[in-house]
DNA sequence: TCCCGGCGGGAAAGGGCTTTCTCTGCGGTA
DNA sequence: TACCGCAGAGAAAGCCCTTTCCCGCCGGGA
């Protein structure tokens, strides 16, 4: 690997000089010097080593950013934003898929640290974990006194900056479109009971079926990954338990589309026989059959706010800034069948015995 | 940012023996100095900075990834592939979106070269570009001329290792399938013609209508975008030009998804009026409605095998790795409706008016 | 003619870490 | 008791750059 002064002695000049062209630097260069050095340069197929350029300048450029999976389409969009600023800024992003795996979150927190960036992006849920939460706080505290700059993206768990989509909110549109169409026995698909993003979304859902004098039994929400697979997989444990459900209610759009995928397995038609509501609303929840209705979220705009939170000289207070959520109605909730709205026990279950035949 | 040195001195031992035990140093240590230097280490909240690292070190072994773009289905399982060796061997990747942009591929070999890595993968389509070509080729030339191992995935133009899906085979597939269904009036939707993976799979489509006597007249084919919009796109001028098409091969599947919606925004039946066949099997494609007929490739196994063959010592010849396609029978090919089947221009053409109304 | 200012270039000092080499001090053998 | 060998710790030499500081030289003004 050719190095600087390589290319410095092949042109004939000091490493000094080398760099100064290479880099553009204000100081002056004589054409002629200039010349050999880039041709230099391009006979060596010289380029620069990055860690010693790092080392050697001392401010700091790359921006870190911890997601669940970037190719979770929720993070991806995400991350679209966060690129998208970062880009326009001639900033680098390194990007890191936890998994969700709190330990590996912390070991990356450490590891981008150990790497220089100048920021600290965390998206993603928060986690019901007091131990986990504090182990968390320190490091990003540490990172913070050292002049690191911090933003996370839905996650209650760090007191600085932060951009937050209203879940809460989103719950509250869901439960009070579905009671709007009539719908009193409402299934829940949720995700990890440990993430405050499906507790918020919840509570959110709780209150919009409160407000109508009704509650949200345990026995009708079930837990699973944030996937397809364990949206499908929650949803027929939710049909087995509580065949008269007319709506269900998934708090991520993969799980919509895995009970979507189960739904259609057992032959229940949607929205005639019973509803979807999804949440985010992912790109592809408009290509499904039938399209999602859903809650959005602005994501992209998400990771626009947040990248922009961390470059932009620090304010005064921790900045939090809340995104709101809208319902896009498409075609996957519908009225309750009459059926279910006259008894809500026994045609709902001729549905399903026919269903699984 | 606390250095290794203030670690050293508050623990009263040298910068040698702080580093020997933090890195867990063959050399020996005393457990007294061992526990005083961690004590510090605690204190400091100390991370080392790896740029420093990777520069004392003289072993490389982060590995560097290029794809279009990590959150294109395509990309993300192979990039799971990928992950899932790298992980196993305790190799960091450094993921580069080239969103298909040349020049950034080129801009993004410097960058990944400059920071040293081990290995280098460039995933996704080649291009139907001499100039570009041979700069790309002299770049890996020059990177593996000091030491670095390169692989490319799907691409033609690199002479060393390679994993390549059978693009050409999997549109033989596809050809063959619809005619086997009986189809006759075949349109395409293809990518950007410049990507040697859109005019491969097309020329096993061809190759496939010949041995059955027909050709694919270019005014069958659509290029537009490999994504969902220049599916939806394409489509809908196919459609224009063309209204007794039976069947549509959508050259990925995310252009099928487009193709879909717009089938679906004009009426049409899928697959009673109209076949749809997607390529690549990506996730997505089981769950939308009808599920997506397609021709699978094993997007997953080609990361692994690209990144084995990358980190595995280096075998004589250039190893090139040919992984087949296959179809995948769902729901949206069907066989030719019969009105299509006696004439091929008065029905489908009433069809077609019905339709857009 | 002399001096000064400024410009273009190089020497050298880091930046934070690893690792070889050197040194000290101890226990053991002759 | 003198010497050897080795274990454990430190000194210092890089790794490859950037950037400050300094020096020599040239032109212009007095």
């Amino acid at each position: 690997m050719a190095t600087l002064s390589d290319v410095a002695r092949r042109a004939g000049v000091s490493p000094a000089t080398a760099s100064r062209v290479i880099n553009g630097s204000s100081k002056p260069v004589t054409d002629d010097l200039r010349e050999r050095v880039l041709a230099a340069v391009a006979e060596l197929q010289y380029v620069p080593n990055a860690h010693a350029q790092l080392l050697a300048r001392s401010h700091r450029s790359a921006v870190g950013v911890i997601v669940h999976d970037v190719s979770d389409p929720y993070f991806a969009e995400i991350t679209r934003g966060l690129q998208r600023v970062a880009t326009d800024r001639g900033r680098l992003l390194m990007i890191c898929n936890s998994y969700r795996d709190p330990d590996r979150e912390l070991e990356y927190v450490e590891l981008l640290r150990g790497h220089q960036v100048a920021a600290l992006i965390l998206a993603g849920s928060g986690y019901h974990d007091e131990a986990f939460t504090r182990q968390l706080n320190e490091k990003l505290a540490a990172y913070e006194a050292t002049g690191g700059r911090v933003a996370v993206i839905g996650r209650h768990e760090h007191s600085g900056d932060a951009v937050m989509p209203d879940n809460r909110a989103g719950g509250y549109l869901a439960g009070r479109e579905l009671c709007g169409l009539g719908h009193r026995t409402i299934g829940v698909v949720a995700g990890p009971r440990i993430l405050t993003t499906t507790t918020d979304r919840l509570a959110g859902l709780r209150q919009a079926l409160a407000e109508q004098g009704r509650d949200l039994p345990e026995r009708r929400i079930r837990y699973a990954e944030f996937d397809r697979d364990g949206g499908a997989e929650a949803t027929a444990r939710l049909l087995d338990a509580d065949p008269e459900l007319t709506a269900i209610v998934a708090l991520n759009d993969s799980m919509a589309i895995g009970a979507l995928a189960t739904l259609r397995a057992r032959g229940l038609a949607v929205p005639q026989q019973i509803s979807v509501l999804g949440f985010d609303d992912m790109p592809i929840a408009r290509d499904v059959t039938p399209a999602l209705t859903t809650v959005r979220l602005p994501l992209v705009d998400m990771g626009v706010r947040a990248m922009s939170l961390v470059l932009d000289a620090e304010g005064p207070a921790p900045r939090v800034e809340v995104l709101p959520a809208e319902l896009v109605r498409r075609d996957t909730a519908g009225p309750v069948p009459p059926a279910a709205r006259v008894s809500a026990g026994a045609a709902p279950r001729a549905r399903r015995a026919e269903a699984d035949s």
